[in-house]
DNA sequence: CAGCGTCTTTTTATCGATAAAACAGGGTTT
DNA sequence: AAACCCTGTTTTATCGATAAAAAGACGCTG
């Protein structure tokens, strides 16, 4: 039995630990760092959909004893990131087109209405954040192109993050960090299959002109059509016959 | 120092499983079954807030060994009722009228919008069974006057699903999941300080009422007055000068 | 008498061992 | 040949023991 993967081979292999201030090495317990890693390699698509998470496997890959992985996992749960079928253990969370046009009505609708508070709030100071980050994440082009991935990925959630950044509910911060890294998953499906390109930075530039002009109604518009576009390149696929999630 | 609790003293001892089909009963390992009592013990306020959860007393509470306690601890932490600070345990959530301001903010956002949906989608089907269930509980009368509270608690939260059951979004569900039972916290303290009275049955007709006509905005006003009014009473009473979180 | 450092006690994090459950394969019966 | 059951193997759930860390008590020193 061949084992599935939606991504590249060259995305396979357990990066080291690179930059500072990554969430692993700010890790004060073991079960900390090793749920960290584990959420990474499951959004990241190294440890693919519906695959059987073997405690006595992994355990050897993240160093650590049964006890402390199976707390780790567990930590994912709730999450909904891995799912556990009482006695037969763990595995990660597989993925549905429903799932995803769901994730994102739902994140259409609360980064939506977070992206008209933080317009008819924010202050210079905020426009002027938006603005640097805007110009550096737009420096490195469309995620195609850029030569450092993660740098983008890096720069993108910071967007997105200022975005909403003057509507500070915590709530709705912690809804959208979670949906975002649901979608993410389906995000790097959709690059590995390269598919019709998307010109997201175009998608970011329109996003930010029209917030830093005030138009509210623009901009929550282009951020809806920017969030509903990896559903709709992945429905489309589906519909041309494209085997996305590996049937 | 003295265990401050804000429920009624005979709420707090640990009540024998009632019922059939309870949570407790239906799950298939010991995590999950202690995952299920923890949430309860959390939710009713048997475990208040900012308590410290020593595994090695409550092991003996729960009749489990301190890794399974663990374990089912954990699954409690993405769900944040409880806090894990690194190498210094677990302890229960703490409530703060922001978080219970946001709680509510959130909740009215999706249940307005799952309600309006519900109300142009539903069919007869979807009235009869509103109908059926909102008498049921309209029979019960309000929280102080029944017999039965967990009874009354159950039809409460069966009347809120149906309103929204025909927008059948699984991530909608689940956060609204989450932040009833958050919101559950704060309401049994709104209640155990005898505050000047609501009058839940009849803000209940009133949605219903009006759900049932078809009038979906005023619906949505009528939901979102009911959602509000825990908060409202809660910071009414601290402007008042009452000590509504024990300082 | 306050502040500091050290020793003791308590609490936490982590691990490996054990028992129970699910799974797989072959053999038996109908 | 198909259905069934029994048995050996793998995997999981659970527990108690151990080592590391934090909190607290105590006395020392300035």
């Amino acid at each position: 039995m061949a084992k599935r993967s939606f991504i590249p081979d060259n995305d396979l292999e357990i990066q080291p630990d690179t930059g500072s201030g990554s969430v692993i090495e700010l890790s004060r317990t073991l079960i900390e760092r090793t749920y960290n890693q584990l959420r990474l390699d499951i959004v990241e698509g190294r440890l693919p959909p519906d695959e059987k998470l073997r405690v006595e496997h992994l355990k050897s890959r993240y160093a650590v004893g049964s006890g402390t992985l199976r707390e780790a996992m567990s930590r994912l749960i709730s999450d909904n990131l891995i799912l556990a079928e009482g006695q037969r253990g763990f595995r990660v969370a597989p993925i549905a087109i429903e799932d995803l046009e769901d994730i994102t009505r739902m994140r259409t609708q609360l980064e939506v209405e977070a992206l008209r508070q933080s317009i008819q709030h924010g202050d210079k100071l905020w426009s002027d954040k938006l603005t640097q980050v805007h110009d550096e994440l737009d420096a490195l082009g469309n995620p195609g192109e850029t030569t450092d991935r993660r740098q983008w990925e890096f720069m993108n959630a910071q967007f997105h993050a200022v975005l909403i950044e003057t509507h500070a509910s915590p709530w709705t911060l912690r809804f959208l960090d979670l949906l975002s890294r649901h979608g993410e998953r389906y995000r790097r499906l959709a690059i590995s299959l390269k598919l019709p390109g998307r010109d997201v930075q175009s998608e970011h530039r329109d996003i930010f002109k029209s917030a830093i002009s005030g138009n509210d109604v623009r901009a929550a518009l282009a951020l809806e059509a920017h969030i509903r576009a990896t559903t709709d390149v992945l429905r489309t696929a589906i519909h041309k016959g494209v085997d996305v999630f590996g049937s």
